[in-house]
RNA sequence: UGGGGCGUGGCCAAGUGGUAAGGCAUCGGAUUUUGGUUCCGACAUUCGGGGGCUCGAAUCCCUCCGCCCCAG
């Protein structure tokens, strides 16, 4: 009896191959379409439904049952919620690694065994193997960064065939191989429901106008004005609308105070730290150890970095710091760091 | 009121007779399943206003306007 696999399909190339693998090598498939967000936007239209007939066009080519999911509510309370309390909170948090946890590996997994899957399977870039997460072949397009939060049980439930391309063409090529109604779309990114609007736009369409305040230099300077604290972040360059001489960056801000601080110099010391403090910690298959070295990952595609993770009790919620070999630039509450081991994944935290 | 300095695109800022560098900002695009970063492209027929010398000036001369500094 061959396993039966629920596949995520979101309307992309990269799931749609996923479906298709997973099918040639025997598995019991049925697409699943994830239906998180359809609200449109002011300046755009929620796309979601071409997605889903694009998913379910793949579907049918490749002749398996296909169904959606309607998660709307869901996505809304624990990434949507989420995302505008962090930056209302003036952190600047990662949704996408949310939906993973929350929707993907959570709730889209447990819907699907409760439906009659054996396992679920994704277009990740990143290996499920025996319950650990390991780095994808294609170190470039690797999500494993959106991925740490994911549990050990949920790993031994999913596949991502996906993850063992070296690049991108081979998927791609795949699809055109199985004549894939998606083999041509292009990639998708940015937050899903935000799209082409854009973050700012869209917490003002959330959140509404925000109280103006003063942009400040190194010098203590008043420089300029911002529009809302809660729209900037640390390293952030642009949309400053301040110039002469250097460019200038966000070093910090002040909540309370409304304030937004900038420097025009990239050595400032404030830009860059080797010491993190992580909370809201999870770790996959097991606690780090203190004595040794490990390689961290403080942002989507950043170069990993050797580091010291410090002692640890619980594999998660607790605190740890972490130790880098080198100075990183813009460390930011809200964004995760990643501990890996290789090409094995620890786990990680949330900076603070 | 004397003496000196300055006024170049939204902001810094080169350029002192040969036909407006560069940076920031802004806008557009690329990269990117968060935010951000990075990359590429666009962006002053015009140099505070007016007049003059010159084949030719932002650059020289005159004058007006504005700002700054030092004297009083």
């Amino acid at each position: 009896m061959a396993k039966k696999v629920f596949v995520g399909m979101s309307g992309g190339v990269d799931s749609s191959v996923t479906a298709a693998l997973l099918r040639d090598q025997g598995y019991d498939i049925t697409g699943v379409y994830m239906k998180n967000w359809s609200k449109d936007l002011p300046g755009m239209i929620c796309p979601w439904k071409e997605d889903y007939q694009d998913a379910k066009r793949v579907a049918v080519q490749l002749g398996i049952p296909f169904k959606m999911y309607d998660f709307q509510t869901e996505y809304r309370q624990r990434v949507v919620d989420y995302m505008l309390g962090g930056y209302k909170a003036g952190i600047t948090p990662n949704p996408d690694i949310m939906c993973n946890q929350e929707i993907k590996f959570k709730l889209f997994l447990d819907t699907a065994l409760s439906d009659g899957a054996d396992m679920i399977a994704t277009g990740h870039y990143a290996r499920s193997v025996d319950g650990e997460l390991h780095t994808a072949a294609n170190v470039e397009k690797d999500q494993t960064y959106f991925l740490y939060r994911v549990t050990e049980d949920a790993l031994q439930h999913s596949l991502m065939p996906i993850g063992e391309f070296e690049t991108k063409a081979e998927v791609r090529s795949l699809a055109k191989k199985f004549s894939l109604a998606t083999a041509e779309k292009k990639d998708s990114q940015g937050i899903c429901f935000v799209g082409k609007v854009g973050i700012k736009d869209f917490l003002l369409h959330e959140l509404g106008q925000q109280p103006f305040g003063v942009i400040i230099n190194q010098d203590g300077v008043i420089i300029g004005q911002h529009d809302g604290a809660i729209f900037y972040t640390i390293g952030q360059r642009h949309g400053l609308d301040v110039g002469g001489g250097l460019p200038y960056y966000v070093i910090g801000k002040d909540m309370a105070k409304n304030e937004v601080y900038v420097t025009t110099d990239l050595q400032d010391k404030n830009l860059w730290s080797k010491n993190l403090q992580l909370s809201n910690i999870h770790w996959i298959n097991g606690i780090p150890e203190p004595t040794k070295t490990y390689q961290v990952r403080t942002r989507y595609r950043a170069p990993l970095i050797p580091c010291k993770v410090s002692p640890c009790k619980t594999k998660k919620d607790g605190e740890v710091s972490i130790l880098l070999s080198e100075e990183v630039r813009a460390i930011t509450p809200g964004q995760s760091a990643v501990i890996y081991d290789d090409n094995r994944v620890l786990g990680g935290g949330v900076v603070i």
